[in-house]
DNA sequence: ATAATATCTGAACAGTTATTCATGTGTCAA
DNA sequence: TTGACACATGAATAACTGTTCAGATATTAT
């Protein structure tokens, strides 16, 4: 149906046109784009990584986590929100506690590709 | 000269104080931390990995970028501003065109590990 | 029941970020 | 020189984010 879509052509200054449709149709699209971002966003604060690098050693509570880090156990409640929602983080509850892990260790390559990119440099 | 600082007790309410501060000296200190979420808040939005996803195929200009990822120069120009600060990219001048490209494929394999991470789920 | 503990939640506020707009700089062509 | 083009920059605005605060829920102990 809506194959064919008359577009305006793209007006480039140094490649033709020809190829600049070529390179959008490579172009990330955008909803995967706004994946990707939300992902890298959700590691793109220094308390959910200092967060994160704990629950990289064991498992723990909300309480000992905001003990550790010197935070709110409110902020760390959000934050453990938003690990959550980016499926970085799981949980068990046992009795009033709440323990969180990391959900698996794509994350934590992750995490440590990106501590030795930052190092070399 | 700064050593056994006597801080306060950490007031964990699973784990002993001690299992805590050991915990705390694994825990990732903050400016390695900030460091670490600066570099993921700039791979954390559509647009640059939009613009990054390009430069991965070949080196491009401003204007070009612009054109294809349908933002306005100003837009671009703005965004590979924070690429560049975050050493994503480098850049050749030629004429009155800026040719930005990948500075280096370490981000494109963090971009590609990402993308499928997420096709996973 | 009541109180204490552990966690979560929503609203509010401050700080940050991405875009637009206007303007500035540098390069090329006429 | 003049004008057009390519890009960069700063200010302003709107949207987003992280924390605090107050209060809600759920579990355990008394």
């Amino acid at each position: 149906m809506n194959q064919a879509v008359a577009t305006d052509p793209i007006s480039t200054c140094t490649i033709p046109t020809q190829q600049a449709e070529q390179l959008q149709g490579q172009l990330l699209d955008i909803q995967k784009a706004q994946r990707m971002a939300e992902f890298f966003s959700s590691l793109g604060d220094a308390n959910r990584l200092r967060i994160l690098s704990l629950l990289a050693e064991e498992e723990l509570c909300v309480g000992d986590l905001a003990a550790i880090v010197e935070m709110s156990e409110s902020a760390v409640s959000h934050q453990l929100r938003t690990l959550k929602s980016m499926r970085l983080v799981s949980y068990r509850k046992q009795g009033r506690h709440v323990f969180y892990r990391l959900q698996d260790h794509h994350v934590l390559h992750l995490y440590q590709a990106v501590a030795e990119h930052l190092d070399e440099v």
